[in-house]
DNA sequence: TTTT
DNA sequence: TTTT
């Protein structure tokens, strides 16, 4: 059985920054991938692909990465099931990455705010809010306490 | 922009070809791709991946391949917006084959009924069904009518 | 039978375009790809990858992109043999591109000289140079003629 | 960067099973990959692709697959350099494989021998011969001694 | 709604 | 040096 996905595109928003109950990072974020041909009507079309990462690389993807930046994804396709609202089953597709490369930072008023080179780490990021967590994975146990973030953490 | 997907896996039914209203030969399919590792109890699970294929694929896949069959996928994902039937929008993520190669054909009875080496054309494919269809693509015009498969469409 | 590659990395020189003799275009590139981890020395190493893409896309990857440039590709592995200059058999693997996605135009004087949004065609490449060709496909046959390039030419 | 390889073929011969000096298994393979379509001349050309994989899943390549076995390897294009025998630089490329999936094991005796379902161990390799090995990744240090192979190795 |  |  083989199961892998390589995306390239633009976050369509920040990414999702949460935690578990038993403090693994996991973050949510959807890419917008140009389709490389345009349709009938002769424009161009997107996908709007939900993608999970978790533990370091989610951290760092928060820190570094922005609404319109261009980020790589290599990693699976996962569905799973959840119960609704209604109390009805709903049936997700999502790509669970294994890793994130950063490649282009943009868009974000706080990575450009330096002019200088590299990245800056974001700010105002929304963390642990409220909202159901896709499939945990065996945790690395932090707690949930607040992670320092010192030079040898920058993912590059 | 990239998009690209490979999976291996096997059918959960027989595949679901269909026409569209100007004859395209489109079918539907879930694959059962096993996990690499257990879960924390110790079973393994599978993703079930929804697939598209459209044209002469699709009828290859349609006649050669049946619930059970090892196949490969080589495709992109692809989200699409529809209707549902409380008129609230479906958001659906699915993988687009552009190509599905045949790997073991295996589980059904027609495969098997001959004892010969190679591939048995199915009998009995439930086609032309009423059921929304996915994205249509500019299409060859075919209008539905059957299709002689003569020796050169065997795809292998 | 599957065979899927996809990469992303910077270009180690200017791209290298001919014409084989009717007329098909076809650019030799290689790319670096930094590999994700240090090596025990703590340093980080690359992969050089020597890649082909064959027609349109050809030229386009030699007018737009330049040393430096980083880039995505979506192929696949092949393999071919040629007799060497001391009538020795050599084996070459390469990655033969369906697509090249030009993620960011860099380290060119040309690329920069406009301050300009978006790209600028290259100058001075060097082209029709005497060099083995690799494994031609079935020609579109142009029979080596200049090409205009006119705005829909543009890759993006 | 981004650096992802999938590939589906055949053995072309048993896999070379060799240890590091530090005990570590490595298994060369070259998987024969038929390409999807015939050439001009009419005839369907196969690509032979150079692999390695390091570890367990080294040894369990040796041991249940064969000449002839169909497996999945999902990986990342590699290129490396040594001093050939002429003392000139011999530049390599292949593909490091992260996984192998096994897809079918054919071809040998001993897989073939028992009629029974699942596969059965391979007898007779040729492992510790004398070859230059490849690119050596950071040991698990075992010290080359004998391998118990207890139920939970099996592969699948 | 799930395959071996 | 190549597999079905």
């Amino acid at each position: 059985m083989l199961n892998r996905v390589v995306l390239v595109g633009r976050l369509t928003k920040d990414p999702d920054l949460r935690y578990t109950p038993n403090g693994v990072a996991v973050a949510n974020f959807t890419l917008a991938v140009n389709r490389p041909f345009s349709n009938q009507q002769g424009n161009r079309e997107a996908d709007f692909i939900n993608c999970v990462v978790w533990r370091r690389p989610a951290e760092n993807l928060a820190n570094y990465m922005s609404k319109g930046s261009m980020v790589g994804v290599d990693g699976r396709v996962q569905t799973r099931t959840f119960e609704g609202q209604d109390g009805k089953t709903v049936f997700v597709t999502e790509i669970v990455a294994d890793s994130v490369q950063f490649l282009e930072t943009k868009g974000s008023s706080q990575n450009k705010s330096q002019g200088s080179p590299g990245f800056q780490p974001n700010q105002n990021q929304n963390q642990n809010q409220n909202r159901p967590i896709p499939n945990e994975e065996d945790p690395f146990k932090n707690n949930g306490q607040p992670i320092d973030i010192s030079d040898d953490d920058l993912p590059f």
